[in-house]
DNA sequence: GATTAGTCCGACTGAAATTGTAGGAATTTG
DNA sequence: CAAATTCCTACAATTTCAGTCGGACTAATC
């Protein structure tokens, strides 16, 4: 049930972007020094969040990254399942992957039943969370 | 967030043992069948289950596995940190395997807040429930 | 227009986890 | 004793994870 050392320092990196939004770009270099991510691996992570939409970039000295949305705009949802993958924790569940599981009988199943209950609280909490709502208080 | 096939796996094969509770054990072979599991693989489940206290066994012919108590006394929780390891998303929110984060400022990190969050209410739902909710009806 | 700070991209690598398999010893039933 | 079963350890293939590297491209600044 843990999420991924991608998602993670994605997660954190944005969530400083979210801080600075509006006051042009960061660099790779600050964001990796600031948030104590391997420099060289998150420049790949950021580079994923731009393909995602996520983020936008511009190059050259005092190039760097920026939210491409306002932060309220950015689900915490849409950034882990960019970064880590689907959220269910049997694909038997997933919404975005499905795969039939191996057991029985799928209408009876009753660990079935319970595991689509996680997904659907966490993905509901992942939805409605948004980076905004990180940095607000 | 996804659990392992082992996760899977055991908590398919316990809640057929819960099934059957009171009626005698059931060999891995049966089990494996039934469940479409790895027999092999699913030999070496069985036995960190037993290890964990969650089944118990006797050998010979007739042998098999049976739950170590009713299924009823036996939440999931258990079962997938037996399995699977620690239930939080990351590790500066965890309960039984708490590990500090890079995040610059702790209490101010608002991602911290949100997935103790998440991780608090999978917790909750995999304590309360039972092998044996998986199986009433 | 050269320098320099930065992104962009793909390839690569080492280590660890995941998902099993295999062999054989021990035990119990009939 | 024969057969069925668990127990235990070791091994192996594959995949994933976490991170590095080299170098191309781009833009700002002096």
């Amino acid at each position: 049930m843990k999420l991924s050392k991608r998602g993670e320092y994605g997660l954190r990196a944005l969530q400083d972007l979210a801080v600075r939004y509006g006051a042009g770009s960061v660099s790779n270099k600050d964001l990796a020094e600031r948030n104590n991510i391997p420099p060289r691996f998150l420049e790949q992570i950021l580079l994923t969040l731009k393909h995602g939409q996520i983020v936008r970039s511009h190059k050259g000295p005092r190039g760097g990254y920026y939210l491409a949305r306002p932060p309220q705009q950015i689900t915490l949802a849409e950034v882990v399942r960019l970064l880590d993958g689907p959220l269910a924790p049997v694909s038997c569940v997933s919404a975005t992957a499905y795969e039939p599981c191996g057991c029985p009988d799928m209408e009876a199943c009753g660990l079935r039943r319970v595991m689509q209950q996680v997904r659907d609280v966490v993905a509901q909490m992942m939805e409605e969370t948004t980076l905004g709502d990180l940095v607000a208080e």
